[in-house]
DNA sequence: GCTTGAATCAAACGTTCGTTTGAATTGTAC
DNA sequence: GTACAATTCAAACGAACGTTTGATTCAAGC
């Protein structure tokens, strides 16, 4: 029902009190919102006492900050680790466009899935949290999407150069919300279309979302008579 | 600053303060969210007392449903009629891809524009409804747009035709997603492009998405090799 | 003008929240 | 064992919340 203490090598006492907080301050958060997931539910799913929170995080809010940071960076870092190892590689021309939206999508999948609970709590956080009204948690996640989007913004316009800077950025926009709904919404897709999708099968989801995106990213500008 | 009661054909007494309350009500969950809007701050907005709010609506979640369903019910019955003068004007091969597009995506941003402030808020609620935790509020706004979905599912199926039903499914999927996340995310676009990008011209914007989801609905399932 | 029901109002209810406090406990080094 | 700092703990704080209450005001109908 709970998380389990597993390891018995708790050297540093407190390392583990601050683990536990970020694994039930992740599973709520997820499951009811920040508004929604009170300190008191946290630490006590967590078996920690209430005031562990603030001793350690020093207050709810960096809490929240916390477990966003702790997924997020090794992401973006994968993310920026594969583009320019995908530049190197490709040469003058630059990598295709299936490569850069692959990249793009795929980390934040991947990397999910090594979590415990498949990265969902995790995944539907980041979603959310872009359009939250929160600033300060919002300012947290885009202040680590930044570069990363200013990097793509530069790989793709040499992958789509017929497209102006303009609609380049909204492109890159409409991919970033098609992602961030899609990781966030499994809820709501299942309430949707009920059993009829598998939103467990994260390859697949994969290929669809790159496959979907690279439609769009290419589209021409003028709609052809089919 | 708030909202000013402009007709003076107050006919009924009660009917201009639930209108007060939900225009307050309105523009403070967009601005803070469900939770972060409190009704002492939406009666105080709204310029009731705070004791109006309950009596009105019964409830804090039976004001923010009937915010949503102010506008939405509208939007989908237009969409739903354009739909139904599609079809009958295209014949049998059905309407076009970009027809239907428009039709999916048009009515929720025209409609926004007749509110009086852009409908920057309606949109923005309720595109962050769809992932919202809280269910309630989140089936409230899907139990609106099942019929939508069902409806445009089989037109989307005729217009392409090579989509198998699992495919097509996410990808309508997608498209839901992207039109949600750009009406909800205006905040976010403009904290991360600056002063790029107008968010504020609707018609392009409008012309952008459908070439964007169209491109992508339309995606090969074999990747080309360009 | 009186009655009636709807609407508004000030005030308070009980609960829950994030945070703080100070004592108790634990781990670690001498 | 003693000293010291890090951590845990029970308890309480004040503030803010949604909701309820009972009196008061208002607009009509007769």
């Amino acid at each position: 029902m709970t998380e389990t203490i597993s390891d018995p090598i708790d050297t540093k006492q407190g390392l583990v009190t601050k683990q536990s907080l970020l694994d039930a301050a992740e599973a709520l958060i997820a499951e009811r919102g920040v508004a929604g997931a009170s300190l008191r539910a946290i630490t006590t799913r967590a078996g920690t006492n209430l005031a562990a929170a603030n001793y350690h995080f020093g207050s709810k809010q960096a809490l929240a900050r916390a477990v966003i940071a702790r997924h997020l960076q090794p992401i973006n870092s994968e993310r920026l680790r594969l583009l320019d190892e995908a530049e190197a590689a490709s040469g003058d021309a630059g990598p295709s466009l299936e490569t850069l939206v692959g990249i793009f999508v795929g980390p934040v999948v991947r990397f999910g899935r090594e979590l415990p609970d498949g990265g969902r709590h995790f995944a539907q956080i980041c979603g959310r949290a872009m359009t939250q009204p929160d600033p300060m948690l919002r300012e947290s996640l885009l202040g680590e999407l930044a570069e990363a989007i200013r990097r793509f913004r530069a790989a793709f316009s040499r992958a789509l150069p017929e497209l102006s800077p303009e609609e380049l950025l909204w492109r890159i926009q409409f991919m970033v919300g098609t992602m961030a709904h899609t990781i966030a919404g499994s809820q709501m897709i299942e309430a949707v279309h009920g059993d009829e999708l598998d939103t467990r099968d994260l390859d697949s989801l994969v290929d669809r979302l790159v496959r979907f995106l690279c439609g769009g990213l290419s589209a021409p500008m003028e709609v052809s008579q089919s």
